[in-house]
DNA sequence: CTACAAGCTGGAGTGCACTCCAGCTCAAGC
DNA sequence: GCTTGAGCTGGAGTGCACTCCAGCTTGTAG
């Protein structure tokens, strides 16, 4: 897989992959004979991963030292296991302030549906 | 109030308040004698929902849009009401994103929890 | 063998959302 | 009446997360 098809394939844009691996966030991968990027298939997986810490609000420095760990391999599970713990955390808290606003939309929508009703009523 | 009040209350900073009101969020407030900025109790209710509108992930450019809608007062209701429907579908689709997120690292958490169960059984 | 698409590097540029600063005025307490 | 804290304006600076570019090399199709 070149760095094109990783990026066809996660969404990603060739110049982000290749600043993500410069920053940590993608371990470098092999290169061919003429110098360039062949990646693995579990990359697409990572990828995905990391994309959903982004979604849920992980800052850019946490995701780089969670991906740093993940590199060191199984010694690291647990310091790994302590960070998701703790995102948790802030991504369940996230969740509720979320559905509040939700609820709080639902009611503005209803209220500003009998307003207009109400306009248009005389 | 005065805006280092307003700024206790609401959580923001005055530069931010400020900043706020120069881009459209805020509606410029009556001045003092002074020259300086008297606000109604009111503002402290609409940051609150532009805080929530924010962390629903809503744009700074729809933000300043909703606010211009909302100071023009009742003949613009309905477009205010498109706005907040389309907002909630994508604040739904985020929330079921979040709710995939947690329930993954739920189950990383115990996966990790067992690696780390088993390397030190032995 | 010649286009030309895709990849490479190092570094500069962008957009967003603030955040800070200089140099000033105003208000309240001693 | 002087100090000190809060507020004022216009404009510059910051941090994050990319995004783009110049100038080069490599690989494939006609």
């Amino acid at each position: 897989m070149l760095i094109g098809d990783v990026a066809k394939q996660s969404g990603l844009t060739v110049d982000t992959l290749r600043y993500y691996e410069k920053i940590g966030l993608i371990a470098p991968p092999m290169r061919n004979d003429g110098g360039r990027r062949v990646y693995g298939d579990d990359v697409l997986g990572w990828i995905r991963f990391l994309e959903q810490l982004n979604a849920t609000g992980m800052k850019q420095a946490d995701r780089i030292r969670y991906a740093a760990l993940r590199r060191r391999g199984d010694e690291t599970l647990t310091e790994r296991r302590e960070m998701l713990e703790l995102h948790r955390k802030t991504v369940a808290a996230k969740l509720a302030l979320m559905q509040d606003t939700l609820a709080l939309m639902d009611r503005k929508v209803a209220a500003y549906h009998d307003m207009e009703r109400k306009a248009k009523g005389h």
